[in-house]
DNA sequence: GTCTATATTGAGATAGAC
DNA sequence: GTCTATCTCAATATAGAC
């Protein structure tokens, strides 16, 4: 049902002419600028320049919407707590790898996942992308766990609570982050690292 | 409009009795739940156990609910940021005060931060109540520009960016922080002061 | 593949009795 | 201060023509 094909640049309002993919990225950015259940098909007709019935012809329903764009969302991310440099190798490096991977996702994907970070579990459809999302949840707490009993994590600070600021961090991202922007997802994801590992202060100073 | 007491404990699910402030602690949850607008009139009175026209002897609107627990939000974080400890003293001081600040209004108000947190701005008072964040927040990137200015900040990352993670990260704790839980606000305000100071490594890894 | 209807449901809100 | 009954409107979705 997914392709995982990039992103890319679709064409923008050149009258009809949309497939899928393209209609996804308006339809994501209603969504995410007033919120799932306050877009109605209404205003998504107007922004797509059709009206709500050819709609239908695209996407089953309003929540297959969602659907498609949660799984552009959910197929990044797993792939990156996947990969061979997450689930092998020291700790340490695992865990900048998964906070360098997420950063990165979530800038390039930044509609979908802000789509998913924002879901409240209202439908059988955000339940199960919810679910999802905790088996990563899962995988990374269970990182910190590794690090905190190799000693590698400061020893002052619960490993839930570190992994949970940490990840709370990232996932903020979504809330600023312009990809036209000054700052590069390269950028952003070494300067989550570095305050990640040595906190803000210029030494000896906050 | 809006007494400032603190949220207390109120009476719950005891039959009628409600008043304004015991009522939208019912609401806020469900608003919180759910989301604002997903949530019908018509759960909410299934959940308070009266019918839905009563619910218009507490509150003129479904949208007035949202106004009184917006204020509740922000007066707390205004007064935090308003604050001598915020606007005179040592730069770093005052960061540390406003952030440790945040954080124990989060919790204490850990529902009416919430909703303030989801805002989208589809109404007036939606826009108004993000305009006054938007003031906190101008306050906050100020704090960490005279930070670098005087050198207290690590000279590598930009101050918008050292902003926007550390409230980020303070702000994500609405999603997880449960007050009848283990930590306490103070000792999770220590966690996130000590992150933000010298990071999560235990000396020489990470 | 888009359109103009239209069906149907549920939303927020009101009227007026008790 | 709560209820039942109802109003009005907008939402999702469908039917069927072009």
């Amino acid at each position: 049902m997914t392709t995982t094909e990039p992103v890319g640049t679709a064409v923008r309002r050149g009258r009809p002419g949309y497939d899928r993919d393209s209609m996804l990225e308006v339809v994501v950015e209603a969504f995410n600028e007033r919120g799932y259940d306050a877009t109605s098909l209404g205003v998504l007709a107007e922004r797509l320049g059709l009206s709500k019935s050819a709609i239908y012809h695209h996407f089953a329903s309003k929540e297959q919407m969602l659907e498609v764009a949660l799984a552009k969302a959910l197929d990044a991310l797993e792939a990156v707590f996947d990969a061979p440099e997450a689930t092998t190798g020291a700790v340490v490096s695992r865990i900048r790898f998964v906070v360098r991977g997420a950063v990165l996702v979530l800038c390039e994907r930044k509609p979908y996942v802000t789509l998913l970070l924002r879901l409240r579990g209202n439908t059988p459809i955000e339940l199960e992308a919810m679910a999802r999302r905790r088996a990563i949840d899962r995988k990374l707490r269970t990182l910190f766990e590794l690090s905190r009993d190799e000693g590698t994590l400061r020893a002052d600070m619960e490993p839930q609570v570190a992994e949970r600021l940490t990840f709370g961090m990232v996932n903020s991202i979504v809330e600023w982050y312009r990809p036209d922007g000054p700052i590069s997802p390269e950028q952003l994801a070494d300067s989550v690292l570095q305050l990640v590992r040595t906190g803000l202060r210029e030494p000896a100073s906050l």
